[in-house]
DNA sequence: ATCTATTCCTGGCTGC
DNA sequence: TGCAGCCAGGAATAGA
């Protein structure tokens, strides 16, 4: 998402801000859009899943997308737009049907943005696996878990687990260094081929341009339960792991 | 610290 | 066609 809005935004001057949900925008809508005119974007960035708008003054614009929230650049505001930021050139639209994302005004980056693990396409694999090895609990929530490691969300967890052949329930502590390596390499390479693919659009993900995503044809078991493991032909299981639904080859991912 | 369930929302799909 | 129930890219919170 950063990719396709970052160079629409840059330089780029805010006419006027409006927003349309008070769960998404949970500050005053008039004061925050009083504070947005008339300041210049300086940089688009991200934290972790947060989108980070850097503002000239001194003030940072985060979005964070929760399960449905998307960017659209010069789209004509529907129905669960929850914000629309007019530029000097162009206009932003926050869209979002279920409003479990998130928009901020800052001055850095919001608070509970601070304290996230390092980023999963960044950690290199000595940190990650001093890390894992200092927490106790099941790897699939463990890695959902910001605070341990920051950008990896359901499908990249139950795809990486599934690349690295570890069992979604595993205990972190009690993995390998074989399993550690393979862990950390498999987060990095899917994560990088999502990207490269444009993310996964399951029902309605599209970027600021409105293009889908491919990278959910490339899914080997999230979303696949039943069909068969496109390595060994095992039925792909799916069970829930701290609230979340999980899938996994229950023959090469054993316990 | 880690676990579980619950909550915040809307909408699509399935089965009766 | 209607309706109940389940499911969904996230994460905060309360209580055990």
């Amino acid at each position: 998402m950063v990719r396709t809005v970052a160079p629409r935004l840059l330089g780029r001057q805010i006419l006027r801000a409006r927003f349309y949900s008070r769960f998404v925008m949970r500050d005053d809508a008039a004061k925050t859009a009083a504070r947005l005119r008339g300041r210049r974007i300086e940089a688009v960035g991200r934290h972790g899943k947060f989108i980070l708008i850097t503002l000239s003054g001194g003030l940072t614009l985060a979005i964070h997308l929760g399960m449905t929230g998307g960017l659209l650049w010069n789209a004509e505001p529907g129905p669960h737009a929850r914000a629309v930021f007019d530029l000097d050139a162009g206009r932003l639209v926050y869209d979002d049907p279920r409003q479990f994302g998130r928009i901020e005004l800052c001055e850095s980056m919001p608070e509970r943005a601070e304290r996230l693990g390092p980023d999963a396409l960044e950690v290199g694999l000595e940190e990650f696996a001093a890390r894992l090895a200092a927490r106790r609990g099941r790897i699939k929530p463990l890695l959902l878990n910001q605070a341990f490691l920051r950008g990896l969300g359901n499908i990249y967890v139950d795809e990486s687990l599934f690349l690295a052949r570890i069992h979604p329930l595993a205990l972190g502590t009690r993995l390998g260094p074989a399993r550690v390596r393979r862990l950390h390499a498999a987060i990095q390479e899917v994560l990088r081929a999502a990207v490269e693919a444009g993310g996964s659009s399951i029902s309605d993900y599209v970027d600021a341009d409105g293009r889908a995503g491919s990278f959910q044809v490339q899914h080997r078991v999230y979303g696949q339960e039943g069909a068969p493991c496109v390595r060994c032909g095992t039925p792909i299981r799916r069970i829930v792991v701290g609230q979340r639904g999980t899938h996994y080859c229950p023959m090469c991912q054993r316990a």
